[in-house]
DNA sequence: GGGTTTTTATTGTATAGACAATTAGCCGCT
DNA sequence: AGCGGCTAATTGTCTATACAATAAAAACCC
């Protein structure tokens, strides 16, 4: 019963704990240790490699601080579950965010097609103009109100399964949370003024308030995907809450 | 030379590292210890106190990983100058994020009052009604233009220096990051259409979306500040980027 | 004086060993 | 089967020591 302790390969740069994160996250985030898989104890890694049980202890408390491993005593430790990642990323999940508000969620897929990246979006995902990009538009809705209309562009390079997806029924942000868990994400709010087409699509009157979301994601340097959420202005708002630790 | 090890008085609440955690912070939250101060080396805290480097440089690494303290090989450690906290923090402060963007900053100052709470205000700062506020109202310019109009109510129980501080030239952004660094802080961000007076104030059109970014900062449970920042939504944007280190 | 080398204080990382705290799983009893 | 107590696996913390890496300060040389 050693969970995978063959898997783990030291690539001899740098300090030891960080070889040793470097090599479990990646054994994460390529899926071959998929969540709720238990890693070996730190004395296993005592004692298959040679090295101190602190400099393992130090490696596994510091990627249980990123979120990608839970821990407990007496049981082991486990590839975390990334449902939960950090609160503010469920910003963008209204397919958790809404029933957390006790209010009934609904979701139509509007669009769902393979094409070349348009000369706007591939400048947004730092690709090459005509790139293979999976492009879904849907919305999403609280209590029967529609609360975030969703453009989304996904880099079929980086996620080749997408276009084979069932968006359907689910939407793309949940989709993605398990199919590319623990990314870097990077946000730019604005607001603007709904044009006519914009109105209709939302439900609300040309010229109303809207809250733009632009969020891309990225797997070390390169996008994974590219959205924008449009909110109208009154119906929705974000919160977040952040300080030093201590 | 000690640099204060006398100041550091553990409380026997938990474990050790912990203990050392506290008592460093609560020294510099309270402004005993002032930014650059150095602290006692880590051979300094083994000998006067005994306990392990190990455990001492612990202590000061997750300090340091909060942001309360920068560590430099053979100079020393010492507490961080606030100047440069979570970049994100820096969203709200246009003093410094206008030059950042090659931009010619401006600022006016309108109102600066002592006032009871309004009821609203009380309630968004968790106040028995009626406490003591200083309120300010400012705006901010980049190259001439309006970037945002700025209200704000600080809790003169927790900072009564703000009644006497001088708003006309330094906004009360900057002010506060001076002289409350180190907060929590909890935005929430929404869009909404310029009443006929705010379109008055920021230079817009009645009717043009705009941005608002509602702002609490705490100091453990209680609310410092509240402020209310106002952007016309077509000249600003904000970003932001996190996600896990490793 | 101005540059270069040497020293040395300080943090950064690694090791080995110890005990504490937690708790899953087993055993035995009813 | 259910309950209670025991055992042991695992993480959490602490100590003591060692050497490496860095960079400030001192020493040196021209």
């Amino acid at each position: 019963m050693r969970g995978g302790m063959d898997d783990i390969q030291l690539d001899g740069e740098g300090p030891v704990y960080d070889q040793i994160k470097r090599a479990i996250s990646g054994l994460i985030r390529s899926g071959h240790w998929k969540p709720g898989h238990r890693l070996p104890s730190e004395s296993e890694f005592t004692e298959h490699m040679s090295i101190a049980r602190m400099t393992v202890n130090r490696a596994l408390k510091e990627l249980t601080e990123d979120g990608l491993l839970v821990r407990k005593r007496r049981a082991g430790t486990f590839v975390a579950q990334p449902d939960a990642p950090a609160a503010i990323l469920q910003i963008v999940d209204m397919a958790s965010a809404i029933p957390a508000r006790g209010e009934v969620y609904g979701y139509r897929c509007e669009i769902n097609e393979t094409i070349p990246a348009p000369d706007a979006i591939a400048r947004h995902m730092r690709l090459p103009f005509g790139t293979r990009l999976q492009h879904v538009e849907c919305l999403h809705t609280a209590d029967g109100k529609i609360v975030e209309y969703e453009q989304r562009w996904i880099n079929l390079n980086l996620l080749p399964e997408a276009a084979h997806a069932d968006f359907s029924t689910v939407g793309p942000g949940s989709w993605l949370l398990r199919a590319a868990p623990w990314t870097e994400a990077e946000h730019t709010v604005s607001a603007i003024n709904a044009s006519p087409e914009q109105a209709r699509r939302l439900g609300t009157a040309p010229g109303d308030a809207l809250l733009v979301l632009e969020r891309r994601t990225f797997q070390g340097d390169d996008v994974v995907t590219y959205a924008r959420l449009v909110h109208p202005g009154s119906r929705h708002s974000m919160t977040e809450r952040f300080g030093p630790g201590a």
